[in-house]
DNA sequence: GGCGTTATTGCAATCGGTGGCAACAGCGAC
DNA sequence: GTCGCTGTTGCCACCGATTGCAATAACGCC
């Protein structure tokens, strides 16, 4: 995947800079810089949007054999400890990584297509909104994901339940 | 192996009586009713609310040590075709089948404390609806597992990082 | 009751993810 | 520059779940 014209970073704001913020501040908190954290914030800052662990464990082996699993997750966990990735469990169970949440979004998962939305805050509070109302739960928006049929494959299924 | 008296049956109700129109409904399909299944389907019916795949598989082993996982999550499968049960991913990503749902009725999960509610059908279209009617999503409620905290430990949280 | 078809089982391998532990190495102190 | 503390790595074993495949056995048919 070369993706020779990254455009994600242009614009000087949140790209690959902020990772240089991450080793900051993993050292402010007696946390530690190592290449291998260097290689998945690497990839992760490469990444738009979802990624699942084992496809983060799989793009950093591309370029350095050597990683190890482990070692991928427990710098994934400590990477949203810091908050600068959020994760979920996918419809199949997965786990799935997101790079850089600016705001708490929910997700849309097609189980035809396999597509995904996301939810804005304004949505995510109209899902979030009347269950906090009648339960008092305040649920993790950041945290879920929605699974179904989009609008789609919904009139695809449709017709072809109709038809036979 | 030598349990003489096998009191699960007994009684009647709807609880264990339901299962024997799992027998028939696989044979009806020219699937087949064997020994494992019916341990499985045993264990499901002295079952309340959720269990997880592998509570399954261990309770079975409770009764037949023979059992074999790869037979107990395939028979799970098949009982979820049939509608017999359903499954959802808890927060943790664990799979968590669900006997016997009545109807579709999502699910919140506390991180906190761990318990568990169910989503009643109108709370259900409340969360569903406003999706439905902005994305023409149409979500897939007995599959939704939505985490965060509940009433009371979010005001226990809220003590917490007040007083420090 | 016996036979054949084929769904099902059980095994073993595999996958995604986690945890313990000893060795290593980043980073601050001197 | 060197030393030491301790966070981190990598290995290995394990867990929950899934799949391919050959052997087994349930069920319908005669």
């Amino acid at each position: 995947m070369g993706d020779a014209g990254s455009t994600a970073d242009i614009g000087g704001s949140s790209g690959a800079d902020a990772w240089i913020d991450v080793r900051d501040e993993l050292r402010s908190r007696g946390l530690r810089w190592t290449p291998q954290r260097r290689l998945i914030l690497d990839v992760l800052s490469a990444t738009e949007g979802h990624i699942t662990g084992s496809e983060v464990v799989e793009r950093c082996r591309a370029r350095d054999p050597e990683t190890t699993p482990s070692t991928v997750y427990r710098t994934l966990d400590v990477l949203e400890e810091l908050g600068y990735i959020s994760h979920s469990h996918s419809a199949a169970g997965r786990e799935e990584f997101h790079v850089l949440p600016g705001e708490d979004h929910g997700h849309l998962q097609c189980r035809g297509c396999g597509g995904t939305w996301e939810l804005d805050p304004a949505d995510a509070a109209a899902v979030s909104g009347p269950i906090r109302a009648r339960f008092g739960f305040a649920a993790d928006i950041g945290h879920l994901t929605i699974s179904g049929l989009c609008a789609g494959c919904l009139s695809a299924a449709a017709g072809r339940s109709e038809a036979g």
